[in-house]
DNA sequence: CTTGCGTCCTGCTCGC
DNA sequence: TGCGAGCAGGACGCAA
């Protein structure tokens, strides 16, 4: 997609572009959608999608729980599926003859596309607040960041602006695979614990990236295939059945809301 | 300031 | 087979 250029946008649902900004410039920009604008860059930060245009504006895609982007060859012309909220039909770079169908497609709704003006915009706008990335996160620092607070660990895991990236499946794997109880308060959490528990986080999202994520129902990659990382999930889903490890039925807990699987006899 | 809960949506699964 | 309840990958606003 880098170096090609949006030609055209179909909206068919036009509150999931959510304008986060009160200036005529970001009204403008969510109906502009980057039309005739060259595509610079794809990017993320933590769990957005960063798409920048040559003109230095660009937008975020955040997927929420149930979207996904989907990328299809223009010369294949299917109809379109259910909940496909927005297509943007963008040049292949020096093919004249071909484009590219990106479609935003979200069945729930949580997610959404932001418009940005410049780098600066999107910084200040959308990008704030949010911790360090969990891909690269280091003991030491994470070490820091849960010292700060008493809350569960799993609940400082999930708050992105604390750490940016992990969600509630990768949460409890890293917890399972750092042998971390979720409930332990944030800065009971030892250096060495620390430095487990990061090591933990950036290998799991590693191995599961590579494996294409987790597909539990909505979740599929951009060309329509599945992800292969429920395979090889040791606690998420599977309360009741025994710990891969120990063998001892794996435990269920609400943490900050959310449903928490995890091995009492490992997860100290 | 920190923390937890309800809410925004649709659709699937389970139990009656 | 039909139907309602409950639950789901996220994040924000509000209230305690």
């Amino acid at each position: 997609m880098v170096g090609g250029v949006i030609k055209g946008v179909k909206v068919h649902r036009r509150d999931v572009v959510r304008d986060r900004s009160s200036r005529r410039e970001g009204r403008l920009l969510s109906n502009h959608l980057g039309r005739d604008l060259t595509i610079e860059r794809v990017g993320r930060r933590g769990k957005q999608l960063m798409i920048s245009f040559s003109n230095g504006g660009g937008m975020i895609i955040r997927l929420g729980m149930s979207g996904r982007i989907a990328l299809e060859d223009g010369s294949t012309r299917n109809p379109a599926p259910p909940h496909q909220h927005l297509v943007w039909v963008i040049g292949v770079p020096n093919h004249p003859e071909r484009w590219t169908w990106m479609s935003f497609i979200d069945p729930r709704r949580f997610g959404g596309v932001y418009l940005f003006a410049s780098i600066r915009d999107c910084r200040d706008r959308l990008l704030a607040g949010l911790g360090p990335e969990a891909t690269s996160i280091q003991g030491r620092q994470l070490g820091d960041l849960l010292g700060r607070t008493r809350r569960a660990v799993k609940a400082a895991l999930l708050d992105q602006s604390v750490l940016a990236g992990v969600g509630n499946i990768y949460a409890d794997e890293a917890l399972h695979r750092a042998g971390l109880h979720p409930a332990r308060p944030g800065d009971s959490i030892s250096a060495p614990e620390a430095t487990r528990l990061a090591a933990a986080i950036r290998s799991t999202l590693r191995i599961a990236i590579q494996a294409g994520g987790s597909t539990l129902r909505d979740h599929i990659l951009p060309d329509g295939s599945s992800g292969a990382f429920i395979e090889k999930h040791q606690v998420y889903g599977r309360g009741g059945a025994p710990c891969h490890h120990c063998r001892q039925p794996l435990q269920v807990l609400q943490i900050a809301s959310r449903t928490s699987t995890f091995c009492s006899t490992c997860q100290r």
